[in-house]
RNA sequence: GCCGAUUUAGCUUAGCUGGUGGAGCGUGGGACUGUUAAUCCCAAGGUCGUGGGUUCGAGCCCCACAAUCGGCGCCA
C-alpha cells in the first residue's frame, strides 16, 4: 500500500511518520516538540505547537498558558494586542486539559520555565474541556502524603479510580518513561548476549511455584490456570535455542498486601544450556547493572525529576553484586539477635534486616534442599542445599531475582518429586524434557516492575506500572 | 489468610467535652499587560460511606455492613 512519509527533525535524526494516503485530507503530524524547543532547537522560529494545557494564569489583557506534550512543558504568552479579542476570549476560557494547536515565536526567556517561551499568534482549542465536567486530578489531589508526611500519589484511593487520567501528570509520565526504558535494556542485554526471544503461553494446565495460588480460568468445559512463570515451558524450548529470554506477564492470586506485589506482573526470565548457578548469575547481575545504566545513559532528567539520587543509581550500575551463601547469611542475622533457625525460608522481615546495611545489591545462594520446591538442583558437593540464589535489592525493595540451576537428570526429579510428596502427572511433559539428552542448566525470574519501582525510588510498585492489578483492585 | 487504620463539597482537609459544618484547590462572576502551583474580591457547591442504636439532641458515642489504605505471611 502507497504511504505518504514525512520526514521530521528530531534529536536523534530522522524520524519515519506513516500518514494515511489522502484519506483524511491532510497530515496531522506533529513536527515541533516541546522538549526540542526548550533544548533550544527552535529559537526564533515561528512554529505550530500540538499539546495539552497544564495551567493558565494570568491578566485580562495577557495570558500565560503553560502547555504539555509528551516531551515536557512550556511557558505561552498571548497578548490580546497580538490575539484580538475572540482568540484571547477563547484562551481565557480554556481549562486544563483542553487540547490546543497553537503557533507562535519561540524566544529565551529567563524568566520563563525552562528558559524558552512561545509568543503566541494564533491559537485553536482541540478538544475543549466542559468547565461542568473540569480535569479532575488538581495539585490537591497529587498532594497525598502518608502518615509520616512522605508523599505518596501512588496511594490515593482517587488517584487509583482517575488513573487513566492520572497517567498524564508529570510523575505517573516519568516513572511510564523510566519503565519503556527498563525493558528495552533488558531486550538490549539478552539480544547482545545472543539469547534468543521466546514466548510460552499464558493459558496453563498446572502451577510452577509451589504454594503460590493458581488463577482459574474456565476453558470450554474445562479449567485452565493463568500463568506464573514461563519456566517450565522454557525448559522444553531449552535443547532447541539453548539460550533464551522473554518479558511477559505473570499472575499470581496472592492477597499480598505489600508495596512489592501485584497479581499480574511483568517477568524477564531466561533459560540457558550449559550453565551453572554463578554463570546464571553473572547473567542476573549483568542485565540489572545494564538497566541501571541505561537509565542513567537515558533518562537522566527524569530520574532528577522525580528526586532520584544519580550516585545511588550509578553505585547500582558501576559496581559487583557480593554473593553470600545461606549459612552466612543466618550466622549474620543470629549475630545481629533475629530468632532465625537454619532451615527457615528467608522471609521479608529478616531480608529488611539483612539488606538494610548493603549498599548494592546482593546474591543469597545455596539454600536449604527443605526450603525450595522439587525443580532445584541439590548441590553435589553438599546434598543439604541446593544451587539457587536470589537478588536482594538495597533501600527496602527485596528480592528482585529467583533463579538457579534446576534439577535435570529424570531419575532425580522422580526422586525430588517422590521426596516432597508431589504427583508426577501434572509434570508429566516437563519430567520426558529430561528423558531425551538432559543437561545441566538453569535460568532466572526477574521482576520488571520491582526492579524499575527500585531504581526509580518509587513508594509503591504501583507507581511504575500503567494499570495496577491487586488483590483488591483490577478498576480501570 | 492475619493485624492496624481511614471514610466530611469534584479534590485535599479542619471540626473542641455530643448543642444545626469551616477552609484551600477547582468551577462561575469581577479586578489586574510579565505571571511562575500568580494574586485580590464575590458566588454557587454538603442528606458528614450505608444501615441500625443510645440521647431532648449525633460528623463526634455504640453495633453491623461496605469500600479503601498501610503492614505482615507468600513471592518477582
Amino acid at each position: 500500500m502507497v504511504q505518504t512519509l514525512i520526514f521530521i527533525k528530531r534529536m536523534k535524526g530522522d524520524i519515519e511518520l506513516h500518514a494515511p494516503n489522502g484519506r483524511t485530507g491532510g497530515s496531522m503530524a506533529k513536527t515541533v516538540w516541546i522538549g526540542d524547543i526548550q533544548d533550544g532547537l527552535h529559537n526564533g522560529q515561528t512554529i505550530e505547537l500540538k499539546g495539552w494545557i497544564k495551567r493558565t494564569r494570568g491578566s485580562n489583557k495577557l495570558r500565560f498558558v503553560v502547555l504539555r506534550d509528551s516531551t515536557g512543558d512550556i511557558q505561552c504568552v498571548g497578548k490580546l494586542t497580538d490575539l484580538g479579542e475572540e482568540v484571547f476570549e477563547a484562551m481565557k476560557g480554556a481549562l486544563i486539559e483542553s487540547s490546543v494547536i497553537l503557533n507562535g515565536t519561540v524566544v529565551e526567556s529567563e524568566k520563563a520555565p525552562g528558559g524558552h517561551e512561545i509568543v503566541a499568534q494564533s491559537f485553536q482549542i482541540v478538544g475543549a474541556v466542559d468547565p461542568e465536567r473540569p480535569f479532575p486530578i488538581n495539585k490537591e489531589a497529587l498532594n497525598v502524603v502518608d502518615e509520616d508526611g512522605e508523599p505518596m500519589p501512588g496511594g490515593s484511593e482517587f488517584l487509583l479510580n482517575n488513573r487513566h487520567l492520572y497517567l498524564r501528570t508529570s510523575r505517573m509520565t516519568t516513572m511510564l518513561k523510566l519503565r519503556s526504558s527498563a525493558f528495552g535494556a533488558i531486550h538490549n542485554y539478552f539480544r547482545n548476549e545472543d539469547f534468543i526471544e521466546y514466548q510460552a503461553p499464558n493459558f496453563v494446565a498446572g502451577a510452577v511455584e509451589g504454594g503460590s495460588t493458581l488463577f482459574e480460568v474456565p476453558y470450554f468445559g474445562e479449567t485452565a490456570y493463568l500463568t506464573q512463570s514461563w519456566q517450565l515451558y522454557a525448559e522444553a524450548a531449552m535443547p532447541a535455542l539453548e539460550r533464551l529470554y522473554t518479558i511477559a506477564p505473570s499472575f499470581r492470586a496472592e492477597e499480598s498486601r505489600t508495596r512489592r506485589h501485584l497479581t499480574e506482573f511483568w517477568h524477564a526470565e531466561m533459560e540457558m544450556a550449559w550453565a551453572s548457578n554463578d554463570e546464571i548469575m553473572a547473567h542476573g547481575e549483568g542485565v540489572v547493572r545494564h538497566i541501571a545504566r541505561t537509565l542513567l545513559d537515558e533518562r537522566e532528567a527524569e530520574l532528577s525529576s522525580i528526586d532520584r539520587d544519580l550516585e545511588l543509581v550509578a553505585r547500582y550500575a558501576d559496581n559487583p553484586y557480593p554473593r553470600m551463601r545461606y549459612d552466612e547469611a543466618v550466622e549474620t542475622l543470629q549475630g545481629m539477635g533475629v530468632d532465625v533457625k537454619w532451615g527457615d525460608d528467608l522471609d521479608y522481615s529478616k531480608e529488611k534486616v539483612l539488606t538494610q546495611d548493603f549498599d548494592v545489591p546482593h546474591f543469597l545462594t545455596h539454600y536449604p534442599k527443605i526450603a525450595k520446591p522439587f525443580y532445584h538442583r541439590v548441590d553435589t558437593e553438599d546434598e543439604k542445599y541446593v544451587l539457587c540464589h536470589d537478588l536482594l535489592a538495597p533501600e527496602g525493595y527485596g528480592e528482585i531475582i529467583g533463579g538457579g540451576e534446576r534439577t535435570w537428570s529424570e531419575e532425580e526429579i522422580l526422586r525430588r518429586l517422590d521426596e516432597e510428596g508431589t504427583p508426577r502427572e501434572p509434570y508429566q511433559f516437563y519430567i520426558d524434557t529430561r528423558a531425551y539428552g538432559g543437561v545441566p542448566h538453569g535460568g532466572f525470574g526477574l521482576g520488571v516492575d520491582r526492579v524499575v519501582s527500585w531504581l526509580a525510588g518509587a513508594s509503591h510498585i504501583r507507581e511504575v506500572i500503567p494499570f495496577p492489578r491487586t488483590s483488591r483492585r483490577v478498576k480501570p
